[in-house]
DNA sequence: ATAAACCTTGGAGTTTGGTCAAAGGTCAAA
DNA sequence: TTTGACCTTTGACCAAACTCCAAGGTTTAT
């Protein structure tokens, strides 16, 4: 059993993410010390590592709270709908990147026809560009 | 001149932008009414413009305060200072965009890994792999 | 004149994921 | 026992970019 700032420690995380996380449903400790200090079994460990890996590959708290719904009565659930959560989010990124990239393309060719030198920024292209009717 | 009704109007926005843009310093009206009603002309109107593209592609408020700054005053700069603002974007959305790469690659991989069929969850390779000890 | 659309200001709300502060109780080591 | 670290709860704050609300003044068309 740890106490809400062993567990911090152990992840290197804040205490204060651990409440916050109880509060939004993702983790409650599975017990309280008689004084009321949150105690956390190795079950709840589990389950923060969980959370924590989730996040590192990009779900957002409300998605990885959906996996954990799964996760916690696994036989009652499919392996097709796991799946299809972290296909949507493919999709989602695929699509993040994609505007990303079109960003990136856009402001590359202003900076390509930029001579970028010393000359007085009157001329600018890039400024000229940000200034035009659409 | 255009009140604010007007010129939200014309470009699809709302007039609690504009007003929020003002104070925000970004875009002030050149002029107020008897009554007190914002007054936008023409040069405040190709400002607008500047921030709508800017934001289209990408730059944040404060990097489009950046860059107004330098358009309203164009002979106090140089052309270095403005293309050096959009390259540091480009650099900037290259990262993000290879962050949103790998957080991709692992979940196609975590993907790739599931059968996705009808088979109980219960032994589901990627609820196995968010679990696993880093 | 009337009514509705338009405008003003100031402040609060939304989203997402935390983080901070205050007041006060608990625990462990010296 | 004392002290400092640890814990609790509640509510507010932060970031960024809007958006909404309330109260009240102004403009426009009928």
């Amino acid at each position: 059993m740890y106490r809400i700032g062993e567990l911090a420690q152990r992840y290197e995380i804040k205490t204060d993410t651990l409440r916050y996380y109880e509060k939004h449903g993702l983790l409650a400790p599975s017990g309280r010390s008689d004084s009321g200090y949150r105690l956390y079994n190795d079950e709840d460990e589990v389950k923060l590592r969980f959370i924590l890996r989730a996040k590192a590959v990009g779900f957002s708290l409300a998605q990885i709270h959906e996996l954990l719904v799964i996760d916690a009565s696994r036989a009652k659930w499919a392996c097709h709908d796991v799946k299809s959560i972290v296909e949507k989010k493919v999709v989602e990124l695929e699509q993040k990147i994609a505007e990303l990239n079109q960003f990136r393309d856009s402001l590359q060719q202003l900076a390509d026809a930029c001579c970028g030198g010393p000359e007085s920024a009157e001329h600018c292209s890039i400024l000229d560009a940000l200034e035009v009717r659409q």
